[in-house]
RNA sequence: GCCCUUGUAGUAUAGCCCGGUCUAGAAUUCGGCCCUGUCACGGCUGAGACGCGGGUUCAAAUCCCGCCGAGGGCGCCA
């Protein structure tokens, strides 16, 4: 068997389809060269594709084929399947013809050995060889399975994935700064959240979710802020704010034990294993929270927002996760429901890791007359929010939802504090690029 | 916006505090030679760096100032 075709780029099997049962077979596997180690009239490499890593053995006549090749350089090996006395490899390939489809440069501008760690400032400039990095590409396999269990989970329960728009026309709700751009001579901004489509997207769909990016032009300097981050969303109608904590709080179990146990070879390179938090998660109001600070001495009055520091004070107390409910409504953005047995606090809650805020959520008002006044009581114009509240016309349904941080999430999940680890492209104030 | 830390080969670092020992050291990577079972292969050998500008001093990688870059924190943050 040999190579017919250069131009051929195939390959019969990925490098986790091969096994030691396949002694004597003819295989060709392609990916990149991790190591080349050789030893005068034979050599052994180490060649990684997405699956997995094989040594592959060279010697004799062959050893011609060596001439040229390097390390991260991308191969296709013709060779036949043989038992090894490798301490880490039950069988080898002994290589008929390697075939280097794509050299790599040298010097490359990070090692993605991994031997080495370079600094995340070189890492994320040269992103795309980190991927190489077995620890960076567990982090993204880890991300991927996390998507792919929160939508598992919602669609279980009868949730549909929409889209909504980035690019919008109202920069009137108030909250964080928006990227302003223009559009067609328009001015336009790019969307911090789904919020009020997801809202009216409740009157035909009931559930829904959306999983996407928002834009916060905040010039935040922390490990957990981005101005490009990724979104959970979801809306529900006919749910209160304790039954769409139910489906935050399942989803968050779900992932932890998909990723832990489905996920053992990422784990393994991260050097982090992944643990299912208990459930029930706690549940403490505002009202609670403030007597719990008091009690360590730090007097907030009701109504005050909690600070960082007092979130590291209760996250000190409350390490892993838990909901802090009932804030007071002027905390609360326009839209969110008071109780009904104290209309001074709200039925909305967060979810919090420690002192990280997870998640913020709440029961939705619906009625559009209510909305008018709450929204006059924050001093924002009704009229700049006809669209919306049109739709609340219409016969909306009550309704509840969240919105969670991924990355936050994906910090979490892997025990790391810097938001940029498990994001390919981060945005913050000092990078655009690339 | 504010504060702290930091910048030495491709990478990751030693040296800086306390100026002269620096002709800047070890590792890895890369090149050459040797090596038929390596597995962070080994041996020999070679190449490669003090972010930029100014100042202090007999003397600056080392001290000071400015600029640029980086990391972290605070604040901001439906």
């Amino acid at each position: 068997m040999y190579f017919e075709h250069y131009m051929d780029i195939s390959r019969t099997h990925l490098i986790e389809d091969l096994n030691s049962s396949m002694e004597g077979k003819d295989v060709i596997f392609g990916g990149w060269v991790v190591d080349l180690r050789k030893l005068g009239k034979m050599a052994f490499l180490t060649v990684r594709d997405v699956t997995g890593m094989c040594q592959v053995i060279v010697k004799g006549d062959s050893m011609s084929l060596l001439e040229g090749l390097n390390r991260q350089s991308v191969v296709r090996i013709l060779g036949k399947i043989q038992a090894s006395k490798a301490k880490d490899f039950d069988f080898e390939v002994s290589a008929t013809e390697i075939q280097v489809l794509a050299k790599a440069e040298y010097p490359l501008p990070i090692d993605p050995i991994g031997r080495l760690e370079s600094d995340i400032d070189n890492r994320l400039n040269s992103r795309a060889l980190d991927m190489r990095n077995q620890k960076t590409a567990s982090i993204f396999k880890l991300r991927s399975k996390v998507l792919a269990s929160i939508r598992e989970t919602l669609i279980k329960r009868k949730f549909i994935e929409i889209n909504t728009p980035k690019i919008i026309g109202s920069a009137s709700e108030g909250g964080a700064d928006l990227f302003g751009l223009d559009y067609f001579g328009q001015k336009a901004y790019l969307a911090q959240s789904p919020q009020l489509y997801k809202e009216q997207m409740t009157i035909g769909l009931e559930r829904v979710f959306e999983i996407s990016s928002f834009y916060r032009a905040e010039k935040s300097h922390t490990g957990r802020h981005l101005s490009e981050f990724t979104s959970v969303d979801i809306e529900a109608a006919m749910m209160d704010y304790t039954d769409v904590m139910d489906v935050l709080e399942s989803i968050v179990i779900d992932v932890f034990k998909n990723t832990s146990e489905n996920c053992k070879t990422e784990q393994q390179e991260i050097g982090y294993e992944i643990k299912v938090p208990s459930s029930p998660f706690e549940r403490v109001t505002y009202t609670q929270a403030l007597e719990e600070l008091s009690s360590m001495d730090i007097k907030i009055e009701f109504g005050e927002d909690l600070q960082d520091s007092h979130l590291r004070s209760l996250g000190e107390k409350h390490p892993g996760f838990f909901f802090l409910t009932d804030w007071p409504m002027k905390l609360k953005p326009f839209y969110i429901h008071e109780k009904d047995d104290d209309p001074t606090l709200s039925r909305s809650f967060d979810l919090q890791y420690g002192y990280l805020e997870l998640s913020s959520g709440g029961r939705r008002l619906h009625d559009p007359e209510q909305l008018r006044t709450r929204l006059k009581e924050q001093d924002l114009d009704p009229t700049s929010f006809e669209e919306h509240l049109k739709t609340f016309g219409w016969g909306m349904p009550p309704h509840s939802g969240w919105g969670m941080g991924l990355d936050r999430l994906m910090t979490v999940l892997i025990g790391i504090d810097n938001v940029r680890e498990v994001v390919l492209y981060p945005r913050d104030p000092d990078r655009l690029k690339p």
